[in-house]
DNA sequence: GCAGGGATGAACT
DNA sequence: GTTCATCCCTGCA
């Protein structure tokens, strides 16, 4: 079964869901913005949370496409993904960075949760994107067409640089990083 | 039992 | 620009 959610197929290999889920507005309970920086792994390489295959921390990217993987980081973080491919093969895109919605209400929302005014700090890093959209362990395997996710399509096109992911120690040199040319709330500067 | 992690923020040069 | 402590849970020996 395809899932078809703000125009994208998530049944796709993982890399070429997180090109497209740029400028891609998710909402999490009404809060959220456009994303601006994805990263995508897959079994098939050691980066991944499923390289090793089935456990208990990642069963939810060996389910249904089109879901959400939400797993704790350092002991302290959240960090949320979006799986895809067929099941029982295990990939996901990693969302790291969002561009707050213009917003009031979500922005002082966010804010409160984060601590400070910033903008540009609200949600540039999975760990920071996160608590300002208030994810945790009970977002882990939810449907990503029902409440309280949504994805809106983008209303424009936009540029797509790939460049190396960012935080990990293995398969370093794949470029699954995916970012918005020119973006002002991404959590580290492209590097080609 | 233990090493290490898809990170962050503060304290540095 | 860079290192460093910190969180605690998962996975494998």
């Amino acid at each position: 079964m395809v899932m078809d959610l703000a125009g994208i197929d998530f049944s796709a290999p993982s890399p070429e869901v997180a090109r497209r889920l740029i400028g891609v507005t998710l909402l999490v309970d009404g809060v959220g913005g456009r994303i601006v920086e994805t990263e995508a792994y897959d079994a098939s390489e050691p980066a991944s949370h499923c390289y090793a295959g089935l456990t208990e921390r990642n069963f939810s990217m060996f389910g249904q496409p089109g879901r959400s993987y939400v797993y704790r980081s350092h002991g302290l973080h959240w960090c949320l993904n979006f799986v895809c491919r067929e099941p029982d093969h295990g990939a996901g895109v990693l969302i790291r960075a969002l561009e707050p919605l213009d917003d009031a209400a979500g922005l002082a929302l966010m804010r409160e949760r984060r601590g400070l005014d910033d903008v540009r700090l609200l949600c540039s890093g999975p760990g920071r994107l996160a608590q300002a959209l208030g994810v945790t362990r009970a977002h882990n395997n939810l449907p990503l067409d029902a409440p309280p996710l949504v994805l809106l399509p983008r209303r424009r096109e936009v540029e797509v640089l790939a460049g190396m992911r960012i935080g990990i120690s293995k398969a370093v040199e794949l470029p699954w990083r995916f970012v918005e040319a020119g973006s002002r709330f991404l959590s580290k500067p492209h590097r080609g």
